[in-house]
RNA sequence: GGCCCCGUCGUCCAGCGGCCUAGGACGCCGGCCUUUCAAGCCGGUAACGCGGGUUCGAAUCCCGUCGGGGCUGCCA
């Protein structure tokens, strides 16, 4: 049997990382089995959803690096795999139901649920539908609709009973039918909620597994008695476990931004967050932290996958963002970075200045986690008049023998036959000797004047990639600005 | 309240009866390297929630307890 599985988000929001990470578990279960990974849109809420969600997750999973067999965007032979498009096939599901008997019509108002509901919770009484309408004689109800009275349609659970299933995460699980309400699957308007549509559609796209996040296990049972009563053979389930923020509780909104899109802005790089959002929950290698997609692929299985919910620490994933950073050729990390070092400073560069650019990338390469660092690390490159930081001032500039050293730098420098990192380096360590000082009193005072921070890329590169003339202007604008401070 | 899930370093994972004086990664701390910052290398910090069993032997099995979480909608 060939693995079918699925991801089924709700555009009614942005695609958040505990939906990317089902994503990547489903994606990976597919290409592991050779099966089909299929996208699927679950909008039976329209007055949430949106169609710019819709489109933003399908840009988010691909971005993520997976793609699927059938779905949004790549058709198949399901139609758009819209649940707004099949509310006829939904109502022709509950319809058939009615006339088997096993769902029913229900006249009930939101108002008397309500009211019901909290009558039943201040008796300390399950809140769940009491099943007024269930003992409906199919004539009165038929009676009722056709005078224009509104209905929802609800599903007659068995009872007694209960529902078992073996879940490849939690292994067996049993839900007494005691619990399990006879719950809405039409609503009033006609529209289909959530576990009828999301059944239907498991049921004819011939979905093999369903790995979905743990805060649906306990409406499993209800998925599998609508399966049943549908006549067709429930799939497998594996709940995944939850992703918490750092307090411990459910990743939300409360816990910020935390869609997949805002990472992406942020400069998170795809590969990194693949590799992350696969660790949560699941272990590729005791020893082994970073890999690839085809590595994960390779040895992932649902039934490898934990039980305990794990807590979304961005800081590991910028680690591990730094790391795939590294990895990248040369070329691959300029082209990459570039776009962020332009937003960055609000302007395009020129052919000089990416030229310039790339002398240097490589040494930026090796000290940004994230693309936006790359913008404060050689901004001072790019900038005519570049502001001092005054912290870095105050510790380096304000001491002896600062203006002795640039003095010294200036002059040197201007006679230098060559202007290459090797020469300036040899220069100023040749003046260091002669002015009998360290290389942090000597140097540090080059640093801020020429890029305006004690905090640089490396001071020789940075001073050729600078040029001589722009070099020594700077250094000559420090040394200025110390005399106008005396 | 009811039902369900979970419980190994601060965090993510490994461990599935003896290989565990519990291993890896992030973080943190210290050192080396060093022109700053990174990177790299070396070292350190830190956990089996608790109590009973079962067993020659338990992080691993069982029970209880405590703690955390999820669900409890005509949201998904």
């Amino acid at each position: 049997m060939t693995v079918r599985v699925r991801i089924a988000p709700s555009p009614t929001g942005n695609l958040h990382v505990g939906n990317a990470r089902s994503a990547v578990f489903n994606w990976m279960y597919a290409r592991r089995h050779g099966g089909q990974f299929i996208v699927r849109v679950d909008d039976t809420d329209l007055e949430r959803s949106e169609e710019r969600f819709v489109s933003e997750m399908m840009d988010g999973l691909r971005w993520l690096g997976l793609d699927w067999d059938e779905g949004v965007g790549v058709g198949g032979p399901h139609g758009t795999y819209r649940q707004s498009d099949r509310f006829d096939r939904y109502a022709a599901v509950a319809g058939q139901l009615i006339a088997d008997g096993k769902a029913y019509w229900c006249f009930c108002t939101p108002v008397q649920l309500d009211e019901r509901r909290q009558a039943a919770q201040a008796a300390g009484l399950p809140p769940g539908y009491d099943g007024t309408c269930r003992t409906l004689e199919p004539a009165e109800a038929t009676q009722r609709m056709a005078s224009g009275e509104t209905a929802s349609i609800r599903l007659a659970v068995p009872r007694p009973g209960a529902t078992e299933f073996h879940d490849l995460v939690r292994d067996e699980m049993r839900f007494d039918h005691d619990v399990i309400d006879d719950f809405v699957i039409v609503r009033s308007s006609g529209a289909p909620t959530y576990h009828l549509a999301s059944t239907v559609d498991d049921v004819d796209y011939g979905i093999t597994h369903v790995a979905r996040g743990e805060d649906i296990l306990s409406s499993t049972a209800k998925h599998i008695l609508l399966t049943e009563a549908m006549g067709a053979h429930p799939p497998v389930y594996a709940h995944l476990p939850l992703l918490f923020g750092p307090d411990g509780k459910k990743l939300s909104k409360r816990h910020g931004d935390t869609s997949l899109k805002a990472f992406i802005d942020a400069g998170y790089l795809p590969e990194a967050m693949f590799n992350y959002l696969s660790l949560l929950g699941w272990s590729y290698d005791p020893e082994v932290t970073i890999f690839g997609r085809d590595e994960a692929v390779a040895a992932f299985d649902l039934e490898d996958v934990s039980k305990n919910p794990a807590v979304f620490d961005t800081e590991k994933l910028t680690w591990m963002n730094g790391e795939y950073i590294r990895e990248l050729p040369a070329a691959a990390f300029f082209e990459r970075s570039l776009p962020a070092l332009e937003a960055g400073i609000g302007r395009a560069l020129d052919e000089q200045e990416r030229a310039t650019y790339a002398a240097l990338a490589p040494l930026i390469q090796e000290r940004v986690k994230l693309w936006p660092e790359v913008v404060g690390m050689t901004s001072w490159l790019f900038e005519d008049d570049i502001t001092y930081d005054p912290m870095s001032w105050q510790k380096v500039m304000e001491k002896e023998p600062t203006s002795t050293v640039l003095d010294d730098a200036i002059d040197r420098l201007g006679r230098l036959e060559r202007w290459d990192t090797d020469a300036i380096e040899a220069e100023m360590r040749a003046m260091l000797e002669e002015l009998e000082l360290n290389p942090r009193k000597g140097f540090q005072p080059l640093r801020v004047a020429a890029t305006g921070s004690s905090v640089s890329p490396p001071l020789f590169e940075s001073l050729e990639a600078l040029g001589r003339e722009r070099s020594l202007q700077r250094l000559e604008r420090a040394r200025a600005t110390l005399s106008n401070e005396d």
